[in-house]
DNA sequence: TCTCAATTTCAGAAATTACTGAAATACATG
DNA sequence: CATGTATTTCAGTAATTTCTGAAATTGAGA
């Protein structure tokens, strides 16, 4: 399992921008080797790739299946574990934001709500920038919910529009009064 | 600057979250700190507050001048440094994924475009592989483009447009055919 | 220019996180 | 159930990050 130089340049810029991810460096590794590989890999030839010591690479698969982005895989008449990524980049996608969300963003709204529910607590200001908080992160979420129901088609075309979005937006019912209108009765 | 119990667990929050946000525990309580303050504070009722050494709250508040999220007062007849955070949620919420991009995706995006410009290295499979995620992260980060040049006023328009999103989408022009169709000429 | 409060820098200590090698466990197969 | 291969666990070590206290720097006002 040597690495291509490629695949070498590839694997330790993502090692690198590991610790920015929140995750470290072995494990940014092992998902970049497996991202680029067409064949799955077992953890001996992850080990072999990376130069790493074979526990480490079994911690960090378990990571990564803790994350949902890689999948295992066998073949008949060997018992070893081979882990790929999932070939549709739509999917890698989906699957890290939300594994991203539920990490970084849920836990604090719960907080939120929590504090909320101890009712007032005399301190007017804090109150409401906790509430304020809360309404944002739950209004993301809730653009986040509905993101996610689309279809890849969809949410490709959405993405695409460019500058069409601001008038796309402004086709539907409801008030919105931004500067000159074309025409007004 | 004692803490009233529910800034305490605001910030006790901040600070245990920090790890997976990429910041440390002090900075994501400084940050807590202020936002949760109706005045400016200056770094000494930071210190106390937190009970932290002034030495960690200088870092610390220099850590989050560098990701724009505090503004720095001053008061007359008094030449210490006051801080606060953006009022807007709007404001804080744009410099935060504008600054998370800076730092989690745009290096990728260049390394990934530095690789593409060396040209053929003999491994389809890899080479395709990170054409394909150089093309998602530009779509991602197009979209962005094109959200943060909204309005507020829009912005949330569009993120509360919930299921009607979808609709929304159908209508502007450009093939899309999924599922059925109400009619159909 | 000198003084002094405010802030920053920085070397070392403390805390945390990552990694390794060895031992334990799991489990398919004879 | 014994064997052998694969995987996981874990205690100890290494590496990294965070934090502190002391010293250096800054800069406004006397």
């Amino acid at each position: 399992m040597a690495l291509t130089p490629l695949q070498q340049e590839f694997v330790l810029h993502f090692g690198e921008m590991g610790s920015r991810w929140g995750i470290n460096r072995t494990v940014g590794q092992i998902y970049a080797l497996l991202f680029l590989s067409s064949e799955p890999l077992n953890a001996e030839q992850i080990t072999e790739g990376l130069g790493v010591s074979r526990s480490n690479t079994s911690m960090g698969l378990k990571e990564l299946q803790s994350w949902n982005l890689v999948r295992m895989k066998h073949f008949p008449g060997d018992r070893r574990d081979y882990f790929t990524t999932p070939e549709d980049m739509w999917e890698i996608t989906r699957i890290l934001i939300a594994e991203r969300k539920k990490r970084e963003i849920d836990p604090t709204l719960t907080k939120l709500r929590e504090l909320e529910m101890q009712g007032p607590a005399g301190d007017n200001y804090a109150e409401a920038r906790i509430a304020e908080l809360r309404e944002m992160i739950e209004l993301m979420t809730g653009f986040y919910d509905e993101m996610e129901k689309l279809e890849t088609e969809r949410l490709v075309k959405l993405m695409t529009l460019g500058s069409k979005i601001a008038g796309l937006i402004d086709k539907t019912s409801g008030a919105l009064s931004l500067g000159r209108r074309k025409e007004m009765k």
